[in-house]
DNA sequence: TCTGTATGCCGATCTTAATTTCCAAAAGGG
DNA sequence: CCCTTTTGGAAATTAAGATCGGCATACAGA
């Protein structure tokens, strides 16, 4: 059951249709066109399996593509795996910064973000597991990455923070860490138990939580 | 330079002293503590590596033993880490629920849960790392154990909110949540950037932060 | 239309690395 | 002194990432 679908070429130069039926091996792609392909089977795999449980075997074979295929387009597993998590990241920030600047006024500047980042938890590709549910998180590049994309955006709501309450930057940071990964966690349990909470709903009760906690926050309790 | 400390053995029987100078190999132990000595070596491997990064020749090395004695201990590399994190689970649930029983009264509680919370993440045998940095997520088992541990403190945490608020099981829950990942990923944050903030300091930011967020919550905004 | 060239593609290996096991030697108790 | 238990060196096994060489296809220019 390995070679099911080969026909195709065996059988005669007859270029036909130039698009194949599904499950068949494609046809010669252009460049960028068979990257993206590799990129969007990539991430099933990753996603459906982590880094480790996924084999280029599997990516190759989702894609209807041998793996030396992927091997013209991404010089090791590792870098396809980080083309991915740079994209992501890179959209998730946009978002980020995107719903930061949407308004001066700092309530509806947490609910914005709250929003966002529930809607990009949301997103149907399930870009957050290979984002926030990596099993490569040892690696340097990986971490670093993560760790530059978390530095943004909890120094975006530390200045939020900071801007409110008066408090240093250092407790302000903490406390931005705090509302990031309550952002996170919480909205990766909402995902999990969809169908019983509306996404606006959700996410406003976690920003109410969090402007509730730090609007005027007293520097002594 | 891959047998640099192996001369005791190959040179004569000579017994000598019972126990060995460190960096040799060890003298025969009983079961139970050469058990517990491969765990700690275990552990400490696991910490710095990760799970896929760990070898089982540097475990058993570390441990100044072969692989089969470490083999006739634990059946299978993933068992041995599954072992470590259920200990470490385990006490760490029982820092938890000690912590929200040591009060009758909610606002104490809170205070108590993430001071027990950073100690945590601040012991020196760095298991926050084996079990919130697990490399190891998509197996199974191990996602089932977390999510048991995750769910056994949210609940307990959205029952004082509920308690306090009034609000329905579901939405507690998603804010049960969510203050364990501001915990979570503050402390952990807090943890690297340590020197700069006392611990009882930084829990007790985090703690007002949640309580002013939750205690009198309001159904509507 | 014919031919040369560059590009895309694949089957079949190659290689490496890490877990797991085999078997003989040593240690210690009765 | 023998017998059971414990140990380690070395090797088997497996699995997955990475590569080699050749074949087919599209297309440009004569």
């Amino acid at each position: 059951m390995v070679h099911e679908a080969r026909a195709d070429r065996a059988s005669g130069g007859e270029p036909a249709a130039p698009q194949r039926t599904a499950g068949q091996r494609s046809a010669r792609l252009p460049r960028d066109e068979r990257r993206a392909q590799l990129l969007a089977a990539a991430q099933e795999v990753f996603v459906a399996n982590g880094y480790h449980g996924a084999a280029m075997d599997e990516i190759a074979e989702t894609a209807h593509v041998s793996k030396p295929v992927l091997y013209q387009h991404f010089p090791s597993k590792r870098e396809l795996y980080l083309a991915l998590l740079d994209s992501h990241l890179a959209s998730l920030t946009d978002l980020m910064l995107g719903a930061l600047s949407s308004t001066t006024d700092n309530d509806e500047r947490v609910q914005a973000v709250m929003r966002a980042y529930y809607r990009f938890i949301a997103s149907d590709d399930q870009a957050h597991r290979l984002v926030f549910e990596s099993d490569l998180i040892n690696d340097p590049d990986v971490s670093s990455r993560l760790e530059t994309f978390n530095k943004t955006f909890a120094d975006a709501v530390a200045r939020v923070i900071a801007e409110d309450t008066k408090l240093p930057q250092l407790e302000a940071q903490l406390l931005g860490r705090g509302l990031a990964g309550m952002a996170q966690v919480s909205a990766r349990y909402w995902l999990e138990t969809d169908g019983n909470l509306d996404l606006d709903v959700a996410s406003d009760l976690i920003y109410r939580l969090a402007w509730r906690g730090i609007s005027r926050f007293p520097k002594e309790s």
